[in-house]
DNA sequence: ATAGGTGCAAATGTTTTGCTGTCAA
DNA sequence: TTGACAGCAAAACATTTGCACCTAT
């Protein structure tokens, strides 16, 4: 697998993390993860790979409303939910409809490349948690 | 119209300028526009005055990749169009699929409140300029 | 050998906040 | 009158960058 011209330890870990959670983490919560297996590694480095990573299409970055920009190690369009109590961001797995960007490109003139596609609310755990508040 | 517990004229300039406009600006653009009116406003004002009405449900704030938040002075979901290259930001005329979100909760036992549908590429204009690159 | 990557720290850019004075109700 | 809001400036926060050293090729 070609990850730029070079293959550091430091891009490796960054990615192995992110391809082995579920979570959709921010870079620091990656960095955190990565000081464990490299304990020398600073977040000027996991930003620098994140970014490259993501120019390489290996990975995607998501962000929504508050601060951190959070990534997914999954390249491939998909939806999400986000939990607006605990923040938790979740794949859903729906079909994605590819058609779509053509035919938002045909009728207004665009050349659609992609689409995303959010569903927020509260998850099953918050939900419960909710009338306490 | 209510607006929090006091009516203010920076306020009110900021929710003017805001639903005038299609351009779904930055904090900064409504900022410098609204110092036209209002020389003495502060870019700290103009914050607090955004949360406080989108807090209100008077406007929405939407995030792309790159930096700063937009506004858009249109309170009812509705879906955009992102040029990826002049960063331009357009409103589609589409139809909102409000069931979606019922569907989505019922399936995955979320209490969805809301959804969000983004197209990304290339605005008309864009695409002519494109070969130079 | 050497260019691309790293660690560190400083810089940048956006948004929030503390404080004191002001004004809408 | 009074508490919510304004202006100002400093702080907070996420992310990027300059630089000298290191290391994968």
């Amino acid at each position: 697998m070609k990850l730029g011209s070079r293959t550091t330890k430091q891009k490796l870990v960054i990615l192995d993390i992110l391809q082995k959670t579920n979570c959709h983490p921010t870079a620091d919560w990656i960095y955190q993860e990565a000081r464990q297996i490299l304990p020398d590694i600073s977040l000027g480095t996991v930003y620098r790979n994140l970014n490259l990573l993501k120019s390489l299409g290996k990975i995607q970055e998501l962000n929504y409303g508050s601060g951190q920009s959070r990534y997914d190690g999954n390249p491939n369009n998909h939806y999400h939910f986000v939990c607006e109590k605990c923040k938790k961001v979740v794949d859903l797995d729906l079909p994605v409809v590819a058609d779509l960007d053509e035919q938002i490109g045909k009728n207004y003139g665009y050349k659609v490349s992609s689409h995303r596609l959010e569903f927020y609310g509260l998850c099953d755990t918050c939900q419960k948690e909710e009338p306490t508040t």
